[in-house]
RNA sequence: CGGGGGAUGGCUGAGUGGUCGAAAGCGGCGGUCUUGAAAACCGUUGAGGCGCAAGCCUCCGGGGGUUCGAAUCCCUCUCCCCCGGCCA
């Protein structure tokens, strides 16, 4: 959520950087006189409820002293009319300042680039140089014509289409991906922790997915629970509500989970193969950081995804994605996308972001500094990597001519 | 799913209508003592909002109600725990 206070403080500026996620301007001015508002009748209302206060306190005095009750009762009667009505006023301007707070996105840093979208989305470097093949590549569904190792049909079978059953080595490559990506984390510090996959909507409301994006998520009707988009959500709330000591940051955590989205605005997209699917598994990065440091750690992040492909033998590039693309929570996102040697191009395998306090305030995770005040920490979060792809990559870039794959060496002692 | 019990500050836990934002203990922080530490002792210690400040307001799981006044009474929802059933 924005920083209200700073919104009425430097509306210009804020509405100036919004204007790179296409923030209608006029909604960020209504936003700001809803806050105004509230706080004058807010002010209003205290001031009521402070007459009430001191007033009932009178009553054991008086009954004390003999004195008659009935006037003063009177008139806090009256008063107690006068507060109903202020109460209903500021109850109705809250919900119509939330409602509309909870749906303005993240503020973007000064250096993401303006844009549209993904085609305005600026390279920062090349990792690795793409592999050469001697005959023409195929996309990984095309490699697998039968369904030995990625059996789409009966994925669909099972439950519906976007939904894929691993075989074979990809199953077993499958797992011993998770197991290497996590413990490839593990030395770059970050903690391994397993978490549910299904969190209440309280958590999807701190994280940024609710109330904007209900539609991307699947629901459990009648526990009124939701299916994990990413572990973000679950990593990032293990914090909400906390004060934070501040020598326990930062924090930095690592966790596979399966990840379920609905794909809603994606009809048609990526039909093909396992690029795109309800069910996917992913290993998480999160870190919860002071301020001050949260750049480094995102840094850090970057570097720990694009080692890991590296440490794959995948080429790869870095992509600041531009204020059209990026997501609702972030204030700065870099994307890592893999050589897809049967697609010929670069396609997404993770996607690292600095949501600075936009998450923490909505969850209101916070750190005790060292002068005792409680602050706002950073979140931060990144895939490493989205296993399903990686999988596909591998299959793709070590593929050989008759159609069968090799593994990459690192992996071999996890087969 | 059936039966019972709960939800109070970082934790444990007292508080059943009136200076209760809340006893006590633990923990945390500061100090005394000590070469240092432990122990002991003393002090301090919830969060949010408005305000230059003084100060005021809100918060005892959420929502609603009764009352001049609610942590305390009523309604409702959610969650947690225990016993039994089922089950990985």
């Amino acid at each position: 959520m924005l920083d209200l206070k700073a919104l009425e403080k430097n509306f210009e500026e804020i509405a100036a950087k919004l204007k790179k996620k296409k923030v209608d301007e006029k909604l960020l001015l209504k936003l700001k006189e809803l806050f105004v508002k509230l706080k004058k009748e807010r002010s209003k209302l205290e001031n009521l409820q402070a007459i009430q206060n001191k007033k009932s306190k009178l009553f054991p005095v008086y009954k004390k002293e003999g004195k008659d009750i009935n006037e003063l009762k009177r008139e806090l009667e009256e008063n107690k009319e006068k507060i109903a009505v202020s109460q209903t006023i500021v109850r109705d301007l809250e919900n119509e300042l939330y409602d509309i707070a909870l749906m303005i996105p993240n503020i973007p840093d000064e250096d993401v680039p303006e844009g549209d979208g993904e085609e305005d989305n600026v390279e920062i470097k090349k990792v690795l140089t793409p592999p050469q093949f001697s005959f023409k590549p195929k996309e990984h569904w095309e490699l697998d014509p039968n369904g030995y190792y990625l059996d789409f049909k009966r994925g669909v079978k099972l439950a519906k289409s976007r939904f894929t059953v691993l075989k074979h080595k990809a199953a077993l490559l499958e797992r011993a991906l998770i197991n290497y990506m996590i413990d490839f984390n593990k030395k770059r510090g970050f903690e391994e922790v397993a978490v549910p996959y299904l969190v209440n909507r309280e958590s999807l409301i701190s994280t940024g997915q609710l109330p904007k994006f209900e539609n991307d998520l699947f629901k459990i009707e009648e526990e009124n629970l939701y299916l994990i988009p990413t572990a973000e959500v679950p990593l990032t709330n293990l914090f909400r509500d906390e004060i934070l000591k501040k020598d326990d940051l930062p924090i930095k955590l690592t966790s596979y989970t399966a990840c379920f989205r609905k794909e809603a605005g994606s009809a048609g997209k990526d039909t093909r193969g396992m690029i795109r699917q309800h069910q996917f598994d992913k290993v998480e990065l999160v870190a919860i950081t002071r301020p001050e440091d949260s750049d480094k750690v995102f840094w850090e992040m970057v570097s720990c995804a694009s080692d890991l492909l590296s440490s794959l033998g995948l080429a790869h590039r870095l992509v600041m994605l531009c204020g059209g693309d990026l997501g609702f929570s972030a204030a700065k996102t870099i994307d890592l996308e893999v050589w897809f040697p049967g697609q010929n191009r670069y396609r997404e395998i993770s996607s690292v972001s600095n949501t600075r306090d936009f998450q923490a305030r909505r969850a209101m995770i916070r750190f005790k500094d060292e002068n005792k005040k409680n602050r706002l920490v950073h979140t931060l979060n990144g895939s490493s990597l989205a296993v399903g792809r990686t999988l596909i990559a591998i299959m793709e870039n070590y593929q050989k001519e008759d159609g069968s794959f090799e593994i990459p060496e690192v992996l071999k002692p996890y087969l």
